[in-house]
DNA sequence: CGCATGTCAGGCGAACTGATATAC
DNA sequence: CGTATATCAGTTGGCCTGACATGC
């Protein structure tokens, strides 16, 4: 006899895992081909909305890197010329990032598949299922959140 | 005159990302506090639906890890005694993973919590918005065999 | 023989913690 | 002075590709 309870509930953050990992394995021969990796695209995505550049601090919190690790990412791709890094004017303590005219000619030949493959997704899903989607995630990130009030920040706009 | 196109949608594997490690965050220090990896608690919990073992194949499957990576980890998790391989009877190129007696005490202490976490999820979600929110990704991880029916297999259970 | 299964070998980008220099 | 910003130093687990031993 067999004592042992199996879990009600399907396992959440592994499908989240797989549905996150379904969606790069279409993107990431892509990126692999112009030699970038899952982070270095974050960061180019990101820079994309900051053209005048973006504080080192800014950018690993709505790229969703710790400190460190964008360290070593930004330094492979300065080495890469695909961004650069310079102290701010106003505070010699953070440095702006922001991507070179390399950088920007990749994420720009980049954006335009990946557009396209949101276009099929949201004929496939349906407009709204895929807003739902977008809501019931923002819903989940928001968990912590409640339970950790202190923490409340002002909400980044992914 | 700005020329570069802003994207018109969302990140979204940058938000399931952060929607999975929403949920992680919250049960990581229990994990870390019984010296498990995130990955090492995905085994665990795929081997508590299979008490007689699991080939190492199809275990890789479900708890989405890469043959080589799930190499490593199980050696890991042999040698602090959470599981134990066995050459198949039946087929002596297969290898059964089993959880010993303390990976089965570790798991079975760990999925109270977490199933408790599920039951408030679903009540902060509301249940069904829960069930659109699997459906949702079911839908995504559906994706690529779409594209490719050739890759199209039996559908998992996870 | 070809095919399947699992492991080994090895390199690597990145996660993460803790300490440090610098500027506010 | 204390705080904030970014980087450094160093360890580690895991990703990943390619080769390999073994059994079907």
């Amino acid at each position: 006899m067999e004592t042992r309870s199996k879990f009600r509930y399907r396992n959440l953050p592994l499908l989240l895992l797989r549905a996150r990992e379904a969606l790069m394995q279409e993107r990431r021969p892509e990126l692999r081909a112009r030699g970038l990796s899952d982070q270095q695209w974050r960061v180019l995505r990101v820079l994309r909305n900051h053209p005048q550049g973006l504080e080192t601090g800014l950018l690993a919190e709505q790229a969703f890197i710790l400190g460190p690790s964008l360290t070593g990412i930004l330094s492979r791709m300065e080495r890469a010329e695909l961004v650069e890094r310079e102290r701010s004017a106003e505070d010699a303590r953070s440095v702006l990032v922001r991507s070179t005219p390399r950088g920007q000619e990749l994420s720009e030949s980049l954006s335009g598949t990946i557009e396209m493959r949101y276009e099929a997704l949201a004929e496939t899903l349906g407009p709204s299922r895929l807003r739902e989607l977008y809501a019931l995630l923002d819903a989940l990130i928001a968990l912590p959140e409640q339970e950790a009030p202190a923490a409340a920040e002002e909400r980044l706009e992914v």
